[in-house]
DNA sequence: AACTGTGAAGAGTTTCACAGCG
DNA sequence: CGCTGTGAAACTCTTCACAGTT
């Protein structure tokens, strides 16, 4: 909508955590960098894409601030998720409250294996994969978290985009390849922990 | 050590699960970009970190280059790893076989909660969290992984570094606030899902 | 001929430093 | 005075373009 930077987009939901963290009503650029373990003056360039909502000699009111946040990010509206793949790191996302909070509602669990379908997680049913393209469209789904296995994910992918579904949240060990207007994010666990393993060889530190 | 730039550094990993995907003894700069979704010419700069291991006129071979991207990442060497605090994300991940490939073993799971002490995920007893700094040194634990809940996180993480631990890895929606040498990656899961929801909005690219 | 390795240009990001407002 | 908002400087990262090697 109005282009915000990417690496500013990237730490918007950092400082709505921060926020959450502030009991008082009105908050610094340099306390909330302190929070979020930033640079000052990136917090206020930051905050400044949004537009001026700080007041000078003062801060920024808190609640306005988590308000304008979640407008910018689009968190005022609810989002209707999929979660494919209900093994263990499918059932525990399923189960994890955060991903409910803050205007995510999981709204389909999905999964091949006949032995899963029709068991609960999370006071939910997992359904049969068949299910997917229908529920997509039934239930307004619009991000697909894909917890597969890495076999079984780039096809999962495709029939998340033909479906018509534009963000996926990519948690399978492999490189999703997606038509243009697609948005992948990929979370891999493993690469992570090589990471860690890279900063504790070199003793400097990470980004 | 040498002092791979931090970007190169988040992408060697993937290059890494390319190369596993690659059944040619040799691969082009353009072939391992077209697998990883980047730039051809950002595969041969991240590669030329690590040295000269290229062919000109041929490319990289696929067994070399995976070794020389292991050593430059420290993953020749075994780490162990403790995860702490064993609910739903952490039983995950106990259990998930990608965290035990390249090298890395995890050698305790630690919790709180009494009702969780001595049950068994992933084949291994969870342990009282008062175990925890005895089993870093005896089992010379380098890596954390913090899976508890945000509000234990804190003082779990000054329980690690206190211990000696060096580098943790954050699943817990929390900011972590560590000494200097201690390097902390956030893997924040609802943080992913509020990225995805700004580039639902914009129609435009992410990073 | 095919492909690497790399200087140099370009884009994006961070940080500084301070003018300007409350 | 304290703190925001922002030009400008500094730095990092990406991409181009091509010389150089096999």
């Amino acid at each position: 909508m109005k282009g915000i930077p990417p690496a500013t987009v990237n730490r918007l939901p950092l400082y709505l955590r921060c926020l959450a963290e502030c009991d008082t009503q009105t908050v610094s650029s340099e306390r909330l960098a302190d929070l979020a373990k930033v640079n000052s003056a990136k917090v206020r360039k930051d905050l400044s894409f949004l537009g001026s909502y700080g007041t000078r000699g003062v801060g920024y009111d808190v609640a306005h601030l988590t308000y304008q946040i979640e407008r910018a990010m689009g968190l005022t509206k609810d989002w209707a998720v999929a979660i494919v793949g209900i093994g263990n790191l499918g059932s525990a996302l399923a189960a994890y409250g955060g991903f409910s909070e803050k205007g995510f509602a999981v709204l389909g669990l999905f999964d091949s294996d006949p032995a899963k379908i029709g068991t609960s997680v999370g006071g939910r049913k997992v359904e049969a994969l068949s299910k997917l393209e229908d529920a997509v469209k039934k239930r307004g789904l619009s991000i697909g978290v894909v917890t597969t296995p890495a076999s079984a994910a780039q096809e999962v992918a495709d029939r998340l985009t033909a479906a018509g579904i534009t963000s996926i949240l990519n948690f399978a060990p492999t490189v999703l390849h997606v038509p243009d207007g697609v948005s992948v994010r990929r979370v891999d666990l493993s690469t992570e922990l090589q990471i860690c393993s890279y900063y504790l060889n070199s003793v400097s530190a990470p980004t």
